[in-house]
DNA sequence: GTTGACGTTTACGTTAACGTCAACTATAGT
DNA sequence: ACTATAGTTGACGTTAACGTAAACGTCAAC
């Protein structure tokens, strides 16, 4: 165990190979290169190879957040991109929260659908429980538990 | 008002046309066909035109109800397949109890991914808020609050 | 005799976030 | 030299549920 990469200095690490982080956050190496394409990660070069520092790998990070949270790639990507090293981070926080508040209010209203949806189901399901159990309350009923 | 249809007797009316029933259940002529590539519909022809009737219609309530359930056209068409105007339905119901088991299954899974989502949103959302109100928690806990 | 509403078929486009090849390149160990 | 392992680019495939456009028919109204 522990055969490739001591994982006792994980932290201590300047450098990442593409498979150590694939592995790392447990995503593939083409989701990384993915990531890339679309302009939210850009790693230094040694040769051909990606070469990712501590940096990248932060990103990463809040890439992965970002998308636990359900933004796009493409929100993600216009928070990150207002990352600026020198100065306050105001204006970043700032697009942060709004995009924050918009994604909060999506997903109320997709928790709301979807408890719609399971009451719904397990009204059906009572029904076509009891239509099975030979009680039958209804033909009618029955018909419209159809589907469930 | 009502210049089209006398709507009074729609549930008196023996067929309908595409676009009826596209107004009638508020989605498009395009969606009801495409239903019916997918053998999930097949109204009667007059000449070209579609001709739909009361089973159709009941069916693609049906089909509608079973897509606000979050189930898959496939779902749907596997559930309706089975429906047997001739003898008791008991196979279907089974069938449509069994799916909609698992339906409610994944449901609860994604209401619980929301649930950690929002609540996860809603602390970046106050951390941003803090930031921003000059209070700044501490430098780390901004940096960690760029992404919500 | 033309406009306009309604209908038809066929078929490619859309969206998101990757997956899955194919065909190399590079390096290290045996 | 041979093999194993890790990396690369490029490009097409996947999934769901339709949207959209092209190009046409048909019938009644004006």
């Amino acid at each position: 165990m522990g055969r490739r990469i001591k994982k006792v200095d994980a932290e201590a690490r300047e450098t990442f190979t593409i498979t150590e982080l694939a592995d790392e956050f447990s995503i593939t190496a083409r989701a990384i290169r993915f990531y890339e394409d679309k302009g939210l990660l850009e790693p230094m070069r040694c040769g051909l190879n990606r070469v990712y520092r501590r940096r990248d790998r932060a990103r990463l990070r809040l890439i992965l957040r970002g998308r636990r949270l359900g933004f796009t790639l493409r929100d993600i990507k216009e928070m990150l991109d207002l990352y600026d090293p020198a100065g306050t981070p105001t204006r970043q926080v700032q697009v942060t929260l709004d995009k924050s508040r918009e994604q909060l209010v999506k997903l109320e209203k997709q928790r709301h659908d979807i408890d719609e949806a399971i009451s719904e189901l397990r009204q059906g399901i009572a029904e076509c429980e009891a239509y099975l159990e030979g009680r039958k309350p209804r033909a009618a009923d029955a018909a419209r538990a159809r589907i469930a």
